[in-house]
RNA sequence: GGAGGGAUGGCCGAGUGGAAGAAGGCGCACGACUCGAAAUCGUGUUUCCGAUAAAAGUCGGAACGGGGGUUCGAAUCCCUCUCCCUCCGCCA
């Protein structure tokens, strides 16, 4: 959420960040809503004190033991006065409320408009194949390492199943992540899986993407789309020492999403799934400083897929690809050679303060209070790391090597074979 | 699921209809004392909304878990929701 007082004298900028967006929202009706809040608030406020200083007096002589007749009647009217105030106040408020949640953050400076691809960094090199590489899912078959068809039975459509060696592997990975990431100074954290209302609204998921969410009707929860909800919401309505910043918190979660209205697109295999593992990266930072935090968030995601040697590159989204909620995204993109297609596996935001008015997050310290700013990446989404592994280390034997990095966490196999 | 108790400032904790943004304590900040520190003494120490101002600020309003009600007036009385605690039941 923005700021009202922004949004006032703004209110052109918002317009064009709405149609930059493609949002749908119109809020030409806004200025005239703020005069009139504000004019009432004027008004009541008015009234109130009258009010109060009637029943002050009231006080006093009640004590005395004199007469207050004329001056409680005087004051009955004033909340009455008081009351249709606030009625036609919360009216108001309602309305600007609706406007200002469904408006979209504001992107930064350095974010372009247009959908050009900014590639602002590639590491590694495409595989080539001196052989005839199996796709991963006839690999993943051949192998009896990923189950989909059981996945259906179990469940539905696009929940994965893994088994034997590749169930060890997608918990490897997740291990793997969350220790590199631990020791370049995170604090692990495991989240609830299911979250409430006004946890998916402090993010910026709601209102605008309820539809793609799984909800728990009877309780009134979600299944969290991403740990990004949970963790960032750890510290909802909470004013955090200054001195205590930059919080950096890594979690696993399983996230869940209906991807409502993306059928026909990548339905097969492992590439759209409705359930998926993923490690996720959360700061909480000073306002200052919430850019240098953002490239060496970009950098901590970096480290994990260097590490595994996969051919990785970072895009700068413009602002048509950008989130509701964002001011600035990278994409970390990775290469799958048999596919060959580069594959979303991290967007790297900065929020700003958008989120954390939402969720009320705040700092204080040294005289000052304000909004953190909250950043997130994932670090990284498995389901697509584990597509780009098997294919970049599949060998002309039918068998995957195990990156060294991984090893130890699989308990020192160094392959999977049948 | 049933019965009872509770939620007050950064923390602890008083306050059951009027002069209370809220006693007292702790903590914190500044000052005095000191060579310096501790101790002691003094002063200060919430947030939000609106108006005004270049700004510091000033003025008004609001807030005692959330929402609603009674009343001239609510931290205090009533209703409701949420959360926490104790006991019983159920279950992993």
């Amino acid at each position: 959420m923005l700021d009202i007082g922004f949004v006032r004298d703004n209110i052109e900028l918002i317009k064009k960040v709405i149609k930059n967006k493609g949002e749908d929202l119109d809020i030409s009706c806004f200025i005239e809503l703020d005069k009139q809040r504000r004019k009432l608030i004027l008004k009541r406020d008015e009234k109130r004190r009258k009010r109060k200083e009637i029943s002050k007096k009231i006080g006093e002589l009640k004590r005395e033991g004199k007469d207050t007749e004329s001056r409680e009647k005087e004051a009955r009217r004033l909340t009455k006065e008081v009351k249709s105030y606030d009625e036609s106040l919360s009216k108001i408020e309602d309305d600007i409320n609706e406007i200002l949640k469904r408006i979209p953050n504001i992107p930064h400076q350095s974010v372009p408009v247009e959908g050009d691809e900014i590639v602002i960094r590639k590491w590694g090199n495409k595989r080539e194949f001196d052989f005839e590489p199996l796709s991963y899912l006839d690999l993943c078959n051949s192998l009896s390492i990923l189950d989909l068809k059981r996945g259906v039975k179990v469940s539905s459509t696009s929940f994965p199943l893994y088994k034997g060696d590749g169930a060890m592997l997608e918990r490897s990975l997740i291990n793997f992540m969350i220790d590199t990431h631990i020791s370049r100074g995170y604090t692990e954290v495991f989240t609830p899986f299911l979250v409430n209302r006004e946890s998916m609204y402090g993010t910026g998921q709601l209102p605008k993407l309820e539809y793609d969410m799984y909800r728990i009707e009877k309780d009134d929860l979600f299944l969290n789309p991403t740990a990004e909800v949970p963790i960032t919401n750890m510290h909802k309505n909470e004013s955090i020492l200054l001195e205590k910043l930059p919080i950096k918190y890594v979690g696993y979660a399983a996230s869940f999403r209906r991807e409502a209205g993306s059928y026909g697109k990548d339905t097969k295999g492992l590439i759209r799934v409705h359930q998926f593992n993923k490690v996720e990266l959360v700061k909480f930072t000073y306002p200052d400083n919430s850019y240098d935090e953002l490239e060496s968030m970009l950098e901590d995601v970096e480290v994990i897929l260097q590490q595994l040697g996969i051919t990785y590159r970072i895009r700068l989204l413009p602002v048509n690809d950008m989130s509701f909620a964002s001011a600035k995204t990278y994409d970390v993109e990775i290469w799958a050679p048999v596919l060959k297609r580069w594959l979303e596996v991290s967007s790297v935001s900065n929020f700003e303060d958008f989120q954390a008015r939402r969720a009320g997050i705040k700092f204080k310290g040294g005289g000052k209070t304000g909004y953190v700013h909250t950043l997130n990446a994932s670090g990284v989404a498995l389901p697509r790391l584990f597509i780009s592994l098997i294919e970049n280390y599949e060998t002309s034997d039918g068998t995957v090597k195990i990156p060294d990095k991984l090893i130890k966490y699989m308990g020192k196999q160094e392959i999977i074979n049948r």
